[in-house]
DNA sequence: GGGGACGTGCTAAAAAAACAGCATCTACTG
DNA sequence: CAGTAGATGCTGTTTTTTTAGCACGTCCCC
């Protein structure tokens, strides 16, 4: 396997690399803004330069910046991700996966969304069938 | 705020706190015999002594062995970890997450475990009501 | 009761990551 | 048209991470 994502990410690249999903398009200025304990312009230029380098984003010219993304969509991504989350912290349950989610947010949960998600098993029920 | 889990981890610290959660409780052998690429024995060891100074795990004497676990119990740290894959990769949205994790091991949900996630989003739309 | 298998602690070295500084280029503004 | 603000590329240095090695202890079994 490829191993698509993150395992093999320093501390730093993981962290700008989470920035970039998150914005889906950001300056090295966008990125260093939310680093946590930021360091300096330089060092955050440097290190894009680096994931650039390993393939893990790419940049485009927008005007007098450098805007860069990911290479890999995110949609795998995010696959990619939450797989990773449900073989480590929920021994690929499903169930408890659902549940800490269902917990996670409860307020953000709209009605309409509710509804969303209980079509989406009740989908997935006749899928199954 | 604390900053419960893997945000300011090394690559080898995370990857040997995943296989720590993974377990439960682990011993050297156990989590090098797990990680990619693995390094010495000896290197192993010193790193879990660095977590463990660090106080991300301890350890019990089992036996003539050691024996180490996570500090931040489980389900603390499920929840700081899908809080982060909510934000990073799913805008807060719980939609977009479910669906994910629907589409993640569609083979694996058996019948059984969908209707209790019906259960669970029923009971969501009770609480919330 | 000697030897091997398997554990530990500690220490030092090699490799990788993280950072900052400087020279330069360009665009805008006053 | 200068001058300033905000970019970039490159390069070297510092710090952290990652690793291996060695000395010692204990248990078991032949």
């Amino acid at each position: 396997m490829l191993e698509t994502t993150h395992g093999e990410l320093s501390r730093r690249e993981r962290q700008i690399m989470d920035i970039v999903y998150q914005l889906g398009s950001a300056s090295a200025a966008d990125v260093r803004a939310r680093l946590p304990q930021p360091p300096s312009y330089s060092a955050v230029r440097a290190m894009l330069r680096v994931l650039e380098d390993k393939g893990h984003v790419e940049h485009r010219q927008d005007g007098p910046r450098y805007m860069y993304e990911a290479t890999v969509p995110v949609e795998a991504a995010r696959r990619s991700a939450v797989d990773r989350l449900l073989r480590t912290f929920f021994d690929n349950s499903l169930g408890e996966a659902f549940a800490t989610l269902l917990d996670a947010a409860p307020s953000k949960l709209s009605r309409e969304e509710l509804d969303r998600l209980a079509d989406m098993i009740e989908q997935a029920k006749q899928e199954g069938r």
